[in-house]
DNA sequence: GAGTGGTCTAGACCACGAC
DNA sequence: TCGTGGTCTAGACCACTCA
């Protein structure tokens, strides 16, 4: 059998997205999603909390599940998501070029964020993302090769993540994200079309899979006009 | 009685922060937290998930609950805080000016961002944020006079969520985040100091209270090399 | 096979909101 | 007072890891 919390959390949130209910409407109340589903009301509480968790619904003591109107859940680009991902979901235009693909040890900067011993090796992978025609981002990722023994230039062209998932069976779990915005290097100005900008978004990334080990870095360099960023906090 | 699993997450917080378990040790299994604590496991399993969801332990299936050595634990500065939260948490020598404070019925862009009817009126409050003796933040905040009846330059200039949370009872719930990149405006330029700086990043917010109910819309524009966003995200 | 975390249950009591 | 969500329990079975 399937996982029952899964099962009625996949339930409830098309019928949110088909808007059974109103935004501002409440839920019915858990009591009732007991009986509905057949469930325990601990069953039912844990599925709210994954709706409250992305935002969905907030519960309020009392009164019941409220429908949120989620402006931002029309940009679904937080989270962990691979360019591919978010290009098809945005149907964006967009074309990979790799422009380096080597197994190498690496620099001391990126040692020290992989917490690397001396001398294990990484794959460093740099590409180039074109958006309607424009060179707007440059990635570059290390993946060590403890986890990823071997990586092809097909692979970088098509999606590394749909790779490692699909065929090395690899769980991605969390990562760890800083935005800054900086200078645009020499490089930024070589490889990318960057027009009249003198800035440049620098997202660099940590990775962990399932068993939390750390097993990617990467740091993703976008002309600050194709950037947009969205979150969704609770409050401690 | 206090809340246990709030107590046992404290106390289990604390010794994560004083080094109790090395990184990638792990924890007790929840039988002995349980034991331990003389708690039910779905209690124990409550108080880990909080840990799981700030980051501080992955769990493993089989294994047990991994510390993980989170870098971005040293700087806070995600979420929802107040700006005088993050100043004093980053120890840094801020000042704030308030440059606006009006009650008035809002622009079609606030109204629209606050789903307010026709005739609603909001506080709007400019405020600027001097950090090391330079002029680098703009921030422009609107709050709906239905819910904040009062605002005066001397709580603007302090602390705005401290005067909501502390004296008026209102319970902060959760933000949805936009971040962009843009070009300055003239207002920019004339309000603070821009430097050499051609781009500035605007992060909008709506912030929601407990019930669900929309009570801020703020847009903060910061000078880039000012900076710094940290997330942490997990897959699915 | 022993130990771990993951799911699920039925029932209890509490705090809060609405009437 | 009644219904809501919030906390907590004791026990069950499953899936997975490791020796």
């Amino acid at each position: 059998m399937q996982k029952k919390y899964l099962a009625i959390y996949q339930d409830l949130l098309k019928r949110i997205k088909e808007h059974h209910w109103r935004e501002q409407e409440m839920l019915p109340s858990e009591n009732e999603l007991s009986t509905m589903y057949d469930a325990s009301r601990e069953t039912i509480r844990k599925t709210l909390d994954i709706l409250v968790r992305e935002g969905y619904i907030q519960k309020v003591r009392g009164k019941g599940s409220v429908i949120i109107n989620r402006h931002m859940h029309h940009f679904p680009v937080s989270g962990i998501q691979s360019f591919k991902e978010l290009s098809q979901k945005l149907n964006l235009d967009a074309k990979t070029y790799v422009h380096q693909l080597v197994l190498k040890k690496p620099r001391d900067e990126i040692q020290d964020q992989l917490n690397l011993s001396k001398d294990e090796r990484v794959w460093s992978v740099a590409r180039i993302r074109e958006i309607d025609d424009e060179k707007v981002i440059l990635d570059k990722d290390y993946f060590v090769k403890a986890y990823v023994p071997e990586l092809t230039v097909d692979v970088c062209e098509n999606s590394i993540y749909e790779y490692l998932e699909g065929s090395l069976g690899l769980e991605i779990s969390f990562a760890e994200k800083e935005i800054t915005v900086e200078e645009p290097t020499d490089e930024d100005y070589r490889l990318l079309d960057m027009e009249g900008f003198t800035n440049i978004v620098i997202i660099k990334s940590r990775v962990y899979l399932k068993d939390a080990s750390l097993f990617q870095y990467t740091v993703s360099r976008h002309r600050p006009d194709k950037f947009k960023f969205v979150d969704f906090a609770r409050r401690s």
